[in-house]
RNA sequence: GCGCCUGUAGCUCAGUUGGAUAGAGCAACGGACUUCUAAUCCGUAGGUCGCACGUUCGAGUCGUGCCAGGCGCGCCA
């Protein structure tokens, strides 16, 4: 972007400064360049002076007064002061921010993702619910996320895959299996009784009186019937879950098998690099992992002393895998209650030679329902939780995304049934949707009024001189920086938060001035400008994966 | 007891990785539709950034210690 024109800016004032010997010419100059957050402080920020200050023994404010001096001869500035106790600040001349506008235009948005990935390999590996119950609000926080970052990371120059990984070797299954087992002995009129740690939700009486319905044959002997219902029942509510999230336009590339770790042999080749390493040992009859060479956090079991392995082997067996398959960077998103589970893992990537830096995590806060001002609740065991399906059924797919993208994803939620299904003015996600919208209508109409809307290339963009309009421009480009930001922390919620600030100012804008008027090349330069703006938008709510409607 | 997360306007939350006079939405109050969509805009009001020290030119941001809330600490899955 500009931001090399910038830095140009400021080490041509710099260079001059040495020539004189105002400036040692082996001075550390490691300043930064930002964009200061209030309007009138300009394009550009520096704090060059603060660092130099402590290496020339002078003030800061005499340091930037003397480089602001030098700056002012640039012909691409516009202007320069200083400001607070020693920051400089500067505004490049419009012609640029024009130009730039009119590259973007003719380049396409995609001239202004960054490329922060250089075509590394990312796996993102999210929801993985175990099919024993349909997904719950949380899980669907956490699939919005997971999706949105891989739409995020793809945009900036990674190659992503999407996994969903299913503990198929585990108990749950089979207690899944159960508990439709006794539900179906309950249909035929028995009396039974059912514990309380099995699955208590209706949807296991609905699998039961399904499996009736459809006069599927039950083995007589009661292990032969789990095992046939623990598949029927989980694949079943697989089939739901997939359902859910293509509803929700969340799809994976690949769902991945616990079992499959071991069918592979991946799990007793993990277990034998471990044990070669010596970060595997014996004691009381199990084999442990040694974590405390890696990290703060006590040892662990891999293997108990009845032979069977725990799920933390299969956890480092699945993370070998995914290394195996080429991807450099893993990105795991667990629900936050989760979290203790990180340390050994972190552990276990570097016992299998990696850099704990190649795994990172993104944890996902509880989700609180509000409904008539108060909190929904929900807890699994007892079978009262909100589903997915639900909610999406409810708001819909377009506010219930963006609702789970307006927090930090560490943070706890809340999120407000009634805010999110009003269509008012209370609700954010109309807000930008509105906005392509209105731009949309623009173009309706400038077409109506027989402007030729197809080709803007030929505008003169050295006319939008408002500030308004440079303004606008210059929130354009900064879908960049935002790309760049939100990619290197995975942190997707800052696109919402761009949008907002982005559309707030069009609104502002188209509210107080006319884009087609008299002037047929002013016409032209300011819908070359909204084009750009609307895709923008569009790029934005399709990272979301929102709707960009063009009618409301 | 130990560890992680959170604490910012009445409410829900941002805060550009240490920058300037801490921001937005909602709620409240007052204005703007004969002109491209009023699902919008303009304005007013609202603060001990949980508390206290420390690090430095400079702290909501980093460190230490407290306080409050949430979560986690098994040869469970």
């Amino acid at each position: 972007m500009l931001r090399s024109i910038a830095a140009k800016i400021i080490n041509n004032g710099i260079e001059d400064a040495q020539r004189s010997g105002s400036i040692p010419p082996d001075a550390r100059l490691n300043f930064i360049i930002e964009t200061p957050r209030e309007e009138g402080f300009g394009d550009y920020s520096t704090n060059v002076a603060f660092i130099l200050a402590p290496q020339l023994k002078k003030k800061p404010l005499d340091i930037a007064n003397m480089l602001v001096e030098r700056m002012q001869g640039s012909d691409l500035c516009q202007s320069v002061a200083v400001a607070g106790a020693g920051f400089i600040n500067f505004s490049l001349r419009g012609a640029l921010w024009q130009q730039l506008l009119k590259d973007t235009a003719s380049k396409g948005i995609e001239s202004l993702y960054p490329n922060v990935g250089g075509g590394r390999k990312v796996l993102i590996e999210f929801v993985s619910a175990n099919p024993t119950g349909p997904l719950h609000i949380g899980h669907g926080r956490g699939a919005a996320v997971g999706d949105v970052l891989a739409n995020l990371l793809r945009k900036t120059g990674h190659t992503v895959g999407r996994e969903y990984y299913i503990n198929d070797a585990g108990r749950q299954i089979r207690t899944l299996g159960r508990s439709t087992f006794l539900r179906l002995k309950e249909l035929k009129g028995e009396t039974v009784e059912y514990p309380q740690d099995l699955y208590q939700g209706d949807y296991v009486r609905e699998l039961a009186r399904k499996v009736m319905d459809e006069g599927i044959a039950v083995p007589a002997g009661e292990e032969e019937a789990i095992d046939l219902l623990s598949v029927y029942a989980s694949s079943h509510i697989m089939e739901g879950i997939k359902n859910d999230l293509r509803e929700f336009g969340v799809a994976f590339d690949n769902y991945f098998l616990e079992s499959s770790l071991y069918a592979s042999g991946v799990v007793d080749e993990t277990l034998a690099i471990l044990r070669e390493r010596g970060i595997a040992f014996e004691r009381d009859g199990a084999l442990w992992f040694k974590t405390d060479l890696f990290e703060k956090d006590e040892d662990r079991v891999l293997v108990k002393s009845d032979g069977e392995n725990t799920y933390f082997t299969s956890d480092i067996a699945y993370h070998l895998d995914k290394f195996k398959r080429s991807y450099e960077v893993l990105v795991d998103i667990w629900g936050s209650d989760h979290h203790g589970y990180i340390p050994r893992l972190r552990a276990s990537v570097q016992a299998l030679g990696r850099n704990k830096e190649d795994l990172r995590f993104l944890l996902i806060q509880f989700v609180t329902l509000i409904k008539d001002g108060k909190p929904v609740g929900m807890s699994t065991r007892s079978g009262e939780f909100t589903t997915l399906r639900e909610v999406l059924d409810e708001v819909g797919r377009d506010a219930c995304r963006y609702f789970f993208l307006m927090r930090k994803s560490d943070a706890h939620l809340e999120f407000d049934l009634d805010l999110a299904k009003k269509t008012s003015n209370e609700n954010p996600v109309y807000y930008v949707q509105y906005a392509h919208a209105r731009i949309e209508s623009i173009f309706r109409n400038a077409r109506e009024a027989g402007i030729n809307t197809d080709d803007l290339a030929g505008a003169d963009c050295g006319l939008l001189t408002l500030k308004e309009e440079l303004d606008l421009i210059r929130w354009i480009t900064r879908y960049h920086s935002v790309l760049e930001g939100a990619a290197r922390s995975l942190e997707p919620h800052r696109v919402t938060f761009y949008l907002m600030e982005l559309v707030g100012r069009f609104h502002s804008y188209y509210n107080k001035t006319r884009v087609l008027g008299n002037d047929a090349a002013l016409t032209r330069a300011r819908l070359l400008l909204m084009s750009t703006l609307q895709g923008v938008i569009r790029d934005g709510l399709g990272l979301v994966g929102v709707s960009a409607p063009e009618k409301m």
